[in-house]
Parts: C-alpha cells; structure tokens; sequence
DNA sequence: AAGTGACCCAACCGCCCCTCA
DNA sequence: GTGAGGGGCGGTTGGGTCACT
C-alpha cells in the first residue's frame, strides 16, 4: 500500500515501503553523491521521496555496513549496560555497536523493556498481594475484587534505570569519545581505508563499469556539482571502494533483497 | 486449520540542533 | 546576529511473521 502526497509542488512524494527499484536508485545517487546531501539526492534521483525517507532507508537498510539477524548476548549485553548509563540515546548507543543502527537498537529495547515491564507487574501485584494479606484480610479481599489503587505509585525499576543513565557527568561522556557514523561505517567496511578518508569523501561511488551493469537506473555521466569536485574526479574508484560496492549491490540484487512489504 | 497474541521491524512524524547565507 | 533549511534523533505506529492454543 504505497501512500502518495501531495506536495507544495506539482509531483507528489511517495511513503511507505520501498520498492527493489527504488533501493537501486537510491544506493546509486548515494554512490554519486554521498551519503549526506539527503534533500539533493531525493530531488535529482526522481524518487519522489523527502531527503529524509531517503536518509532513513540508507542508514537503516541499505548501509552495506549493516548487521542482519538478531542481537547475539554480547549486544544484548552492551545495550542493556550503556542504555543504564546514557538513556534513550540510541544513536550514542548504536555508535558504540558497530553495524546495529539506532532504530535497530530502539526496537530491540523497546520489545525488550515491554517483556520486562510485563514481569515487574506481575511481580509487584504478586508482592503486594501477599503483603497485604498477610497486613490485612480485609483489605486484601479489595484487591482480589480490583481496587489497584495501592498498586499505584510504585518506581518502576525500568524507569529508574533510564533516569540514573541520565545522570552521567559529561566528564564521563567526554571519556567516551564518539565516531560519527560514517566513521564506524568506514571502519567497518575496510580500516585501511578509513585511514586516508576525510569526512566529505564519498563512500561509495559509482564507476562506468557498475553503472552499465548494475545500475540501470542511474543517470547518464553528468557534469560534476562544484562541490563535490576535488582533484580527482568524481567517478574514478580505487580497487577498495570498488570491492566495498560489490557485496551491497549483490545484496540487493539477489534474492536476499526484502523490499518494503506489500501491505 | 483457524484464531490470537507476542515479537519483530520498516517507516513516518515532529522536534531540535547545526550550518550557512 | 539571525532566520531558513537541512539533517539528526527519539518517539511512535502499523503491518508481517511466528508460535501457541
């Protein structure tokens, strides 16, 4: 069920989940452009997403940096310790989880902390019903008729948990000193790389080769954006960006490739 | 086999911050 | 200095899948 906008302008933008074609589209322009012009990419791709559908799609799905399955223990581990001391701050915490985005992490925790908060009832009701049975009968035989209300008012050790993370000193965050996501990325994809990688380098570019075989929704070489031009030009590729491009476009060619679902 | 609830995950929304003109 | 625009981030929603009854 593809959702379609009006915009201010004449097109309209389109939500809701992306098609293979779409994904093709978009790690193409993200190969020419970068990852960080959101806005100019969604506009000259012609996808007729926001910059930030676009945005969300790359980092969350399409990133070839990016884990699938499920968290093994050791995650499950380090969320839970950092969640305890930086709170909801996803995206610190998915910066410290190499290939687990923010919104991967946000969902694990939000599924996680649910189950939890199911238990901490069912054990407070258990706790305070014993209690007040053993303090009062008569009081006791209220709550088994559905007075709750003396089951209100207690600190959910849940929330506590999140309120203590949020009283870590900046000194302590300063300790913890912080990579920017591209910068995990390109640790992840190939170390060495990242050593002579500056910030506003692409991260993947497209080469002629990819863009005839791969890449059939790209657009015909185009005069190079200003500034983006260095030295060097835009589409050469040396052997190790060209080997980071590969498995993602494998990726999402092949079978494995999960579009959006059809709902 | 059908119904149901829990889990999982993709995606959107809205706010805030940063950058740049 | 300031306002606009873009990007980042946390919160939330809704649909698919799977296991259990």
């Amino acid at each position: 069920m593809m959702k379609m906008v009006q915009s201010a302008g004449d097109h309209q933008i389109r939500k809701g989940p992306w098609t293979e074609q779409e994904d093709l589209q978009l790690v193409c322009y993200v190969g020419l452009f970068g990852g960080r012009r959101w806005d100019f990419i969604a506009k000259v791709s012609g996808l007729n997403r926001t910059g930030k559908s676009c945005r969300f799609r790359w980092v969350n799905y399409l990133h070839p940096g990016l884990k699938r399955g499920r968290m093994t223990p050791q995650e499950e581990r380090v969320v839970l310790q950092l969640h305890s001391r930086w709170g909801n701050r996803w995206s610190k915490i998915a910066r410290k989880l190499p290939g687990r985005t923010d919104n991967e992490i946000k969902n694990y925790w939000r599924t996680h902390m649910r189950k939890e908060v199911q238990e901490m009832r069912k054990r407070d009701t258990m706790i305070s019903m014993i209690t007040t049975m053993v303090e009062s009968p008569t009081k006791s035989q209220n709550i088994m008729e559905g007075d709750s209300s003396n089951l209100n008012g207690k600190g959910s050790c849940v929330t506590d948990f999140a309120v203590r993370g949020d009283d870590v000193s900046e000194e302590e965050e300063e300790e913890e000193e912080d990579y920017s996501m591209d910068q995990i990325w390109k640790e992840i994809a190939s170390p060495e790389e990242h050593v002579n990688s500056t910030t506003s380098q692409v991260f993947y570019r497209g080469t002629k080769e990819e863009a005839t075989c791969s890449f059939s929704s790209c657009p015909p070489l185009m005069a190079s954006p200003l500034w983006e031009l260095g030295s060097e030009s835009l589409w050469t590729m040396d052997e190790g960006e060209t080997n980071m491009l590969a498995p993602m476009v494998s990726v999402i060619s092949t079978n494995e490739h999960k579009p959006g679902r059809v709902m």
